[in-house]
DNA sequence: CTATGATTTAATCACCTGATTAAATTCTTG
DNA sequence: CAAGAATTTAATCAGGTGATTAAATCATAG
């Protein structure tokens, strides 16, 4: 057994990075225990000791994985929030899937980890969802409520639900619809699915005066 | 160390049923490979080997549970389809509600198995969806297609996909919705779920003839 | 009662996992 | 160039996992 320890020369020194991004490639269709920090770390062409050195443990290095995917989810949102994006039927669903297309991990790690996540990093998700999903939502029905455009008897809460369904459920029936029928989620079908969305939610829950 | 084999006097036989409800308990909050087997035998207060006894391994036995569940369901749905439960609307949705209150594990033990099952049963579950909640979903639409009673320029594959969302995507946020603001899925609930839904389809899709 | 097969047990196995270490190498900077 | 800090390595560890076994017990038919 030879014993050949140390760096090879003309390495590059970002580990961090690479790790991070094995992780979000390896967590994403794998479940947590499935991927083993020797599978990380020879897809990010490091050793697994680098684990613990930059994140501790592989549970560090998930969180840190987590944070960065949602801070650029959240970040992106809260951009938009201010920039009055969602304040139309339309631009809502619009701006939901330009904020998915630019991290298309986001909607199943997320669920995976509110599903099924032992305090990895679920409460920190589910406190970020209210802050901004959930919150986003409930402007677009206040928006539109005090101008008197929603229907009466249109309860907020199911109104949330609604929206968070058929802007979520999509992307989890990603692979599925993939594979029963050859789905691809390309610009196309997306333009569809905006448009039939928004035809759905103003039809059913806005006054007839005029949509848009 | 003492040495005491055998089954003691006065214990159930059935370790098998036993078994297949400690799998359908514990697969159900956890990640398949946080549930050990020596976990599922002592829950079920039996020895660890009878699941390679009675189930061959330990994926065995969870593949005999998803079975379970998911027959029970398909069989549920199947005898709907015949009584015509599900041509109506609302019936389509308070149909599905019942099974699904029925079997509350399921929507996401199928969620989970679909999204990262690694060949468990998934295309076993892939086919009994297409063939259930798919096909039933498309029959509604076309039972009322025929019927003149939808709107022009409604896709069915969009259709099918809002029927899925605003039927699946509740369960999936359930415990989400639970942490963030209490709600319960009591039947008061479920029965403002099912008229919310339904109002939406109607009032989206279908020409304003008359509502049911 | 007895023999046979089905069931259940305690104990053990090999293996893989995440974690950890001490040494080797590289980088920085004075 | 030299010294100290940062980075990376191979190797190892303890612990838990699913699987497996041989023996013990139970149920049953004759």
């Amino acid at each position: 057994m030879l014993n050949k320890k140390g760096r090879p020369q003309g390495e590059k020194p970002d580990a961090r990075e690479a790790l991070i991004k094995a992780a979000r490639y390896k967590f994403l269709n794998k479940a947590y225990d499935k991927v083993s920090i020797r599978e990380l770390a020879q897809y990010a062409g490091v050793n697994s000791a680098m684990i613990k050195y930059y994140f501790e443990s592989k549970e560090g290095l998930y969180r840190a994985m987590i944070m960065e995917v949602t801070g650029q989810v959240i970040g992106n949102i809260k951009s938009r929030l201010q920039s009055g994006d969602f304040m139309s039927v339309e631009g809502f669903f619009r701006s939901f899937v330009d904020v998915i297309k630019q991290s298309p991990e986001f909607p199943l790690l997320m669920l995976k980890e509110v599903m099924l996540g032992q305090g990895v990093s679920r409460q920190y998700l589910i406190e970020q969802l209210s802050q901004t999903h959930v919150k986003v939502i409930d402007q677009v029905f206040e928006h539109f409520h005090a101008k008197g455009r929603i229907k009466a008897g249109v309860d907020p809460k199911m109104f949330r639900m609604s929206l968070m369904s058929l802007t979520l459920n999509p992307w989890y029936m990603r692979e599925l619809l993939g594979i029963i029928e050859g789905v691809d989620y390309d610009d196309a079908f997306l333009e569809r699915l905006i448009a039939h969305n928004t035809l759905l939610i103003e039809q059913g829950f806005f006054v007839g005066e005029d949509h848009e």
